[in-house]
DNA sequence: GAATATAAGATACGGCCGTATCCAATTTAG
DNA sequence: CTAAATTGGATACGGCCGTATCTTATATTC
């Protein structure tokens, strides 16, 4: 006879995620279902709808879990300039690789369908790019770049905000637009005079 | 016996766009369904579906028809920090506004849900912040505050994104965020010195 | 180890989505 | 004025959502 085992809190949460993971590869966040995933992970929605509240809440949770910045080099090319096109150029091509990879052919979709507050909560507050952004500055600074290193949450977090409003935007991250964003929005703040 | 009158073209537009707005300031956008305003409309899905393509284009057609920024008072107070501030000011004014009249009590629920690319484009491509940007600008370039007044596009974009994102992820716009937006940010890139 | 509490899994429900199909009113072409 | 072409309207369908209810396996407690 079969045996009727029943998995529980971590390990049932893994394999939720991994299933979420997955289907999220193979058909992109549209055309995902909470009872395609509960499917997958070989249980019911009513366990799914137990621990998060809809889609983007569990597709995030899968996100935090599989979906880390991949083989992130830091720069530090010696110029501040430098070092924010290189990052936002990585950035693009992660891009590039997720059109393809993630979205397998099949369909032109794109993250553009999640929702929200919860990407920007999840970006902007989730300390992901802004960890990437303080290096930089600190080596800039080092260097007499720029005048110090300490800039308000706010500014730190301000490329990562430039980064999505671009590819939510224009589902693209082109060379022009990097170059834009980094001349003529964040250089003038990060080399602005002291305040006067 | 009965008429059976049938509405066409943009007479029919107009009905349905009515609805729609009806139907969001009644339940807000989450709550709204597709039914519901064709219901609203006296129409069906099916005629719906044959002009929008989903709940997101269709609410947006209604907001561009009848969501304009009210009663905007330019301020040209004598300086650009000040013009900001004030600009801010009465967003977070509209926004108070928004969250009390159109969800009306019931519903804790808020602009949030819209979709991503929808808004955005809607915002930033569509004129509509950008024009209140520009002319604050041109007053602080005549007064020999600023060096010029032509700035890059997506510099003139950028408080609207800056507002937009703050908004959507902090579901709130402080007095402190519109300070920091203006002095940590928005001046520090029009204050500063020409490119050297 | 039995009793109790907790959480998984199954099933069912009403509601809305988005599409397809067919019919009927109104416009346009001839 | 009639025939053809549009476009609105009705209905039906499968699919998924989100919730509620019930059962049954596993953990916890005594």
């Amino acid at each position: 006879m079969a045996k009727k085992k029943r998995r529980r809190g971590t390990e049932l949460v893994d394999a939720i995620l991994t299933a979420a993971w997955e289907q999220l590869q193979a058909k992109g966040y549209q055309n995902v279902t909470i009872e395609g995933i509960a499917a997958a992970a070989a249980t019911t929605k009513t366990v799914l709808y137990r621990r998060w509240p809809d889609k983007a809440h569990l597709i995030i949770a899968a996100l935090s879990k599989f979906g880390n910045l991949p083989d992130y080099q830091a720069p530090d090319t010696g110029s501040l300039r430098d070092d924010l096109l290189n990052l936002f150029g990585q950035m693009a091509a992660l891009l590039d690789r997720l059109q393809e990879e993630t979205l397998r052919g099949l369909l032109a979709d794109r993250i553009q369908h999640l929702e929200f507050g919860e990407i920007f909560s999840h970006l902007n507050t989730g300390e992901q790019l802004k960890g990437l952004i303080q290096p930089l500055l600190d080596h800039a600074a080092a260097r007499g770049e720029i005048s110090h290193a300490d800039w308000p949450d706010r500014v730190v977090t301000l490329p990562g905000v430039l980064l999505l409003n671009e590819i939510l935007g224009q589902q693209t991250l082109t060379p022009a637009a990097q170059t834009e964003m980094v001349d003529d929005i964040l250089l003038p703040i990060f080399l602005a005079r002291p305040a006067q």
